[in-house]
DNA sequence: GCTCAATGTTTTCGGTGTCAACATGACGGA
DNA sequence: TCCGTCATGTTGACACCGAAAACATTGAGC
């Protein structure tokens, strides 16, 4: 009864990573909103609501998705972090603020993704430190430790600004077309001189 | 065979306008995933086929909105550089910075409704224009005059990055929370004094 | 008065998430 | 070894949605 001969178990196995794989795929290749758990399925050829038995939502699986990201991009920062370690203050920020615009520009979609409506109504733990981490990087870049206190500096703040803004410009074509920039690489060149010239 | 009997007309006469009123407060109470198309219609008495004759799709319908939501926002910006004509370029840009993030603060909703990835595909010439008008409208408060050329000086940019990402920084909850203010206008003058102090 | 375009209705289709009931396989204790 | 239990996958059903096609009603202009 089974549908895929060369799978030898009932049980599959793998199949939570396997959605997970899929599931980056199709919102690599056709956007988030051509996400559907049924399709993910379908095309791992298993029935339509293996998934639920891995995630009980939509949302929980985007989630999923989302941890993944951030997690890398957080290593990103992390690098650069290290990599200009000796640097001044200004130049590290400079860095980080090109770092992540070139990260929105390279994974366009996966950068959308992290904005995704459906993940700001999440309030999944893992999710909310996943954040404070990237925070504490960026106080990290600011030469801040992080202080006990968990509030924020105001440095930190316009750093955040900046680099959440740029990406919503780099990565919305409407915006983009104000801006008539038609190369990234270049759009990001002005972004970054002017806020750390 | 009417559904309502107190409506005196087979056609409805005022639909489109009632659709976009109905969308509007349904997304002010539940958020714009919740706006479906045959609620509306169902909310307003009328088949959940109607609306089709107004807006050829959901997006369609979207898009008018957020139309609507540019406009009041240019308005806003308009009156900001209006009441500061006569003070410096500094005090104009943080005004105007401070005017965007308390309406985000105080219409979270229809500030999240201009960013939902809908609206990002949307290529309709009418949103582009209102995109390009409000950016003219920050170059203004810069002092340039819209010069020809339709690309956007650097300083705009910068503003933007900060505008944007404020907003986003306002209007997401997880973002929210890293930074562990709880008062949105305190948030604001943080971000507002460090942006231009 | 007739015709026609605009507008609303009904029906139908495919797609989606979610739930409940059931099947299968793995694993561990008697 | 056998049996029970749990995790995992399957099947079927339901309600909702957007979209399209075919049909009904109304009003306006000739």
């Amino acid at each position: 009864m089974r549908k895929a001969p060369e799978r030898q178990n009932y049980h599959h196995g793998d199949l939570k990573a396997q959605i997970l794989l899929k599931s980056a795929e199709i919102i690599a290749t056709e956007g988030i909103d051509a996400l559907s758990i049924r399709q993910v399925a379908k095309s791992l050829g298993v029935s339509h609501n293996a998934p639920s038995r891995h995630f009980e939502n939509r949302a929980a699986l985007i989630q999923e998705l989302v941890l993944d990201i951030l997690g890398r991009q957080r290593q990103l920062l992390m690098g650069v972090l290290e990599l200009n370690q000796s640097q001044p203050e200004r130049t590290r920020l400079r860095e980080a603020l090109r770092a992540y615009l070139g990260w929105c520009d390279a994974h366009p979609i996966e950068a959308q993704v992290m904005h995704h409506p459906d993940v700001r109504k999440m309030a999944d733990v893992r999710i909310q430190e996943a954040m404070r981490d990237w925070a504490h990087t960026v106080e990290s870049l600011l030469g801040h430790g992080r202080d006990g206190q968990s509030a924020i500096s105001s440095p930190a703040l316009h750093f955040f600004s900046l680099t959440l803004g740029g990406g919503a410009i780099l990565l919305n074509p409407l915006l983009r077309g104000v801006t008539a920039e038609a190369d990234g690489p270049q759009l990001i060149d002005r972004l970054v001189d002017e806020a750390y010239p």
